[in-house]
Formats: C-alpha cells, structure tokens, sequence
DNA sequence: CCACACTGGTTGGTTGACCAGTCAACCGTC
DNA sequence: GACGGTTGACTGGTCAACCAACCAGTGTGG
C-alpha cells in the first residue's frame, strides 16, 4: 500500500524523482563552479549520494551535462511560452518577454551555465543541438509577438523574422557584458537599450513603452 | 659581431622571441582543441619545444593562457583602429567596421578563442578584465565612428555610446550564432543585419550601404 | 685576444594530485 | 528471494609543475 499521497510510489517514480535531483544537483554545482571544473563527485557530494550512483543513472559525465543542459533549456522555452500567453497588448507581451531575457538580478547567474554550453558547443554537436533549439525558441516567440502586433496594427515590421534574430541577437550579446562586467552596465540600462532597439524594429516611439 | 641582419642578436631578444613564439602556439592549440582540454604539452609539442620551457617562460599554465588572450586582444584592437583611421566617408568607415567585426568566411574560427574567454572571465578576474577592455575597444571605436558621421551631418543619432553598445552587442550575439551553427545563419544574412541595425541607429536609408 | 667562470635557455624524466568510471557487496521493498 | 537502487573502495590514466643536469653564448680579467 502507498503511503496516503503519491510522494513515495513506484521504483520508476523513485529513479525519476533521482534523476531529476541529479539533474538539479548539477546544474547548481556547475553555476557555482563553472562547466571545467566541475567533478561528478561535486554533484555526488551535494546530493549527498555516492559518486558510483551517478554512474548508475547516467552512463557518463557527458550524459548527466548533457541531459542536465537540455532540462534546463526546455524549462525555459516553457515559462517564456506561459509569459507571452498572457494577456495585454502586443507592447506588453513584448516587453514582458525582454524583462524576461535579462537577469533579474546581479546575483541571478543563469546565464553562466549558457557562456559555459557556447564554449562546450564548440566541440560537442549534442550541446550545440540543445543551444540551436533553446535560441530557436526565443527567436520563434519574439517573432510571434511581433507578429502579432503587427497583425493588431499596434507594429510596424516587414520582416518580423529578421527583426527578432537582431533583438535576439543584441540581447544574448548585451546579457553576456552585463553577466561579466556587472559594473559596466545596469540592469536599468540593459533594458533600456533592449526597449530602444525594440521600437526602431517595430516601429513605434519610445514612449509606448513603459518608463 | 653579430650576424650580419640583427635577427640573431641579444639574448634577451631571443627570449622575447621564444616568449612570442609559444604565445602564437597556445593560439593555435587552443583555437584548434579548445581551452579545456589544451595541455601544456600540446603547447609545448607545437612549439617543438620541451614542456619544461614553458612554465620557464611561463611560471604557471594561467599566466600563459592569460597572456596569449592579452596579445590576442591588442593585436585585434590595433587592426580595428587602423580599418578606421583609413580614408573614406563615415559610412564607408562604418561599413568596414561591420565587416571586420564578422567572420569572414566559414574556416575563420577565430571568435572560438573569445567563446572560450567568456566562459573563463566569469571566474578569473585577470581574463574578465582583458575581455572588458577588448570590447570597451570596439564600443569605443563604434561610438568614434558614428560621432564623427553625425558631425559630417552625414548621420544623425544623439547618443553614438548607447548605439555603439547595441550595435556591439547585436554583433557579438549574432556572431555566436554564426559561428556556433553556421548552417543557420549565412555571412551575408548576418552582414545584412548587422546594415539594417546600423541604419536604424544612425537614421539612414538602407541604400547608403552598399547591397 | 684568449681562457674561464657565469648566466640564461633548454631538456627530459619525475612526482604528486586528481578524476572518471568500475566493481563487488549490501540493503530494502515487492 | 529477486531485483532495483545504492555504496565506497579501487584502478588506470592524465596532467601541471618541479628538478637536476646540460649546453651555448656572453662578458671579464689577464
């Protein structure tokens, strides 16, 4: 008999339940280390688990990345899908996901984990595959939201496709500078640059965003 | 008496020369097998040089990592001002800025090695600081070059260090992509972006760039 | 202008640390 | 009692850094 709620059920719920722990386990040793110097017994160590068990859920150092890598992008594409599900304007859907791209903080760091997978993509086709889809996503739904708005008569874009690979484009690049030199610019900067460069590509003043 | 020419001369000429020498080589090795898994030996092998000479020049493997970024850096840097201390309208200048910037053809893989040194900064200090002033050196120039075109009256822009750091940003995450996934973005789409964005910034026609 | 001691560059072998992956044994649950 | 999950000691291999010895120029005093 399960004990009254799900929590403890089957064996395959329990190794998924391991997997997932694992999963999580290295993506925070990793941000806190960094992709080079992160050992499996790191993630054993802060799982509290031996290092022979990760072996026994992911037949190498290369899986565990790998699938962590991939976790943690679909993640995101799915809150980025929530967030422009919402309700609003297409100026707010808009910028409801450009305040989603930058970090909401100095402390938030997630974007180390994607310096590392760039440099990892270089040389391994599987992490490059992951990061074609995660930037295909984020290309996918600015290009939606300005469809979008387009469409409302709210934008002004002939070519909604190119003018989210250069938004997406200028983020990744201006996301990158404000992870690494965190003085070198503000977060309130970052943003605004983002919201400056959103109205030339559609075509509205600066004024429709917010302040 | 020396030989003749002064290519063999002083001692400390030589190891300036052996120190440039290894320098050029960790560039190469670690364009070629990536940071994290380029040895000392690999570096000392392209040299056809003994490992122990290296950490004779070099006291640690970091201290000759960092120092190849650092020339690397400068070298770029150095190229970058003499493109644009060329002749030329602003926007001829501007045009040769946008094509330095990007990879000129598929083999040129040298964005690599930066990929590599973002991944790297976001724990060491030193790199983050040779990152920082390598693209202070591109904004810097971006910004130099749009000032003078509103000047000129040929563009027309009231913040050249805002659009230099969009359009330096832009760059550098479209390089990424390019460089990363080649088959989804081609040079000239990328250079075609790179135009329009410029275009957006310093309030021209697309037409004034060349096709 | 010639020894001779000295310095700087170079070699190749060694060392000690580290690490991914293996294995045999153990435990709890069905 | 069988099997899925887990342990932790162990192995084979790799690597940065160190070191002792060697050699080629260089400068100095005779």
């Amino acid at each position: 008999m399960r004990s009254a709620e799900g929590a403890r059920s089957s064996r395959a719920d329990q190794a998924d339940q391991r997997r997932a722990e694992l999963l999580d386990a290295a993506r925070r040793v990793v941000l806190e280390r960094g992709l080079a110097s992160t050992r499996v017994a790191d993630i054993a160590k802060a799982t509290n688990v031996s290092g022979g068990l990760i072996h026994y859920h992911f037949a190498t150092k290369d899986d565990l990345i790998t699938a962590m890598l991939r976790a943690t992008s679909e993640t995101e594409v799915r809150r980025l899908r929530e967030i422009i599900a919402g309700p609003g304007t297409a100026v707010q859907r808009l910028d409801r996901v450009l305040r989603y791209y930058i970090p909401s903080s100095r402390s938030d760091q997630s974007w180390i984990l994607w310096l590392d997978a760039w440099a990892l993509g270089v040389r391994e086709p599987h992490v490059r595959e992951i990061l074609l889809e995660l930037e295909g996503g984020w290309i996918e739904i600015l290009a939606e939201v300005i469809s979008e708005g387009v469409q409302k008569g709210e934008f002004f874009c002939d070519d909604p496709m190119g003018a989210a690979e250069r938004l997406d484009g200028m983020l990744d690049g201006l996301v990158v500078r404000y992870t690494l030199h965190s003085g070198a610019m503000s977060r309130k900067r970052l943003l605004e640059h983002a919201r400056i460069a959103a109205t030339h590509e559609v075509g509205i003043p600066r004024s429709a965003f917010p302040a």
